[in-house]
DNA sequence: GATCTCAGGAAAATCGATATTATTTCCGAA
DNA sequence: TTCGGAAATAATATCGATTTTCCTGAGATC
């Protein structure tokens, strides 16, 4: 090991990498419309780079279900419906009860520090910084469950999280959660975890799932029917 | 549509295809063991073609956990132990369990006649024909829960099942299932399947599932210990 | 008038070469 | 002899160009 500089963490990513978050993210806040074909040459002038990075991101997308690639005619955005919402959202259910309740049983101090570490950060950051505090909620949810010893398991939660986000995104501004603390649902679900009461806690959690999903499809139902 | 000569589907598939099809076998089969380099030219001359789609097979394959991804020195197949073993037999009775419950609640006519058939065409087929009868195996399994109506439940089942299968292989021709009749195990759920008992059928399954799974863990302790 | 066929153009898939980055080896100094 | 470091080597990651495939629309045929 040669150099240490405080912030030796901080080295280049790949193009791949670069890539692979840009078109992430485009695909999660809607800026990329589902369904909307992918052509390489545009990305290329988008991110400025070759189109073998492009062709790996967008590889790494497929399987993450955020891309479909047609047989040789490229990718495109994957699609959405109220049936794979409504999928995703009860896969989410069952899975993040199994990996809470593990968690739990697994927990020790340094994961309750971590959890107590995430969720004030959460908290602390303001609501505009839409994507700043997306990163933040899911780095809090995902701790939560962190401690199940099952990283299949925590990939598969990590997965449907990002595609549950993205009905989120593309329902949009037009959300306001005006008859719900949000605030509050994370600090007690913070809180039966810590007390390692699972039974509260995934009550807890399944329902803060289940409100936002709920509200979510009204609003769905609500824009289809416009 | 023109042409439809009786084996119409048979149109070249892309070399990425072919790539992670071949890659993809000799990794569950073993012939690339776990934790081996993946060599990029190694592959090239193997596969005879340029290093884009081998890269872009090995990609996909990160995602199906068969391959891991080394920050920039390149792609191994993944690595196994124990552990991983344990959370790939539990996570899979869960997901198959929910999987074939809504799947036997969704079952119809059209879904049963082709139960019957990939059973049908696994039991035909002679064992010593590992690749093709395990091929016909899994379709029977996938089938059982086909119904169910939730793709992502089924790509993850799919996952669970050739992580699973990998370890089959690796255990390899030592294995002897002697004092078990794999094929009444499979007659027994599929008759219960066709009953729509979801109680007796996701017993059954479950109980191959782990008795298989016991099976190959004793097989590794006696393998550990040589 | 409708369908079929065949260019022409656009995009994707793939290849070969180059630039980067890790790993190994070898040499000199302590 | 051992440790450190620099050059040599090997492999990856990326790019630009070529080949292949697909899509579009104009003209011909039924």
């Amino acid at each position: 090991m040669t150099s240490l500089s405080p912030s030796d963490a901080a080295q280049e990513p790949s193009a791949t990498q670069r890539a692979y978050l840009a078109i992430r993210r485009m695909i999660l806040t809607g800026e990329l419309a589902p369904g909307e074909k992918l052509k390489i040459e545009n990305l290329r002038q988008i991110l400025d780079m070759g189109g073998s990075p492009i062709r790996e991101a967008l590889t790494l997308l497929v399987s993450d279900l955020l891309v479909e690639r047609l047989d040789q005619r490229g990718f495109r955005a994957a699609e959405i419906s109220p049936q794979n919402f409504a999928e995703i959202l009860k896969l989410r259910c069952q899975l993040e009860e199994t990996a809470l309740r593990e968690s739990l049983g697994n927990a020790n101090p340094a994961w309750e520090d971590k959890l107590v570490i995430s969720h004030h950060r959460m908290m602390r950051e303001p609501r505009e910084n839409v994507e700043r505090f997306e990163e933040l909620h899911k780095t809090f949810h995902m701790t939560l469950i962190e401690a199940c010893q099952s990283p299949v398991l925590l990939k598969f939660c990590s997965q449907l999280y990002d595609l549950n986000i993205r009905y989120r995104y593309l329902a949009g501004k037009a959300l306001n959660y005006s008859s719900r603390d949000i605030g509050k649902e994370h600090t007690d679900i913070m809180n039966a975890a810590v007390d390692r009461d699972a039974d509260k806690a995934c009550r807890l959690l399944l329902d803060h799932y289940r409100n936002t999903g709920a509200f979510l499809e009204k609003h769905f139902v609500a824009e289809a029917a416009e």
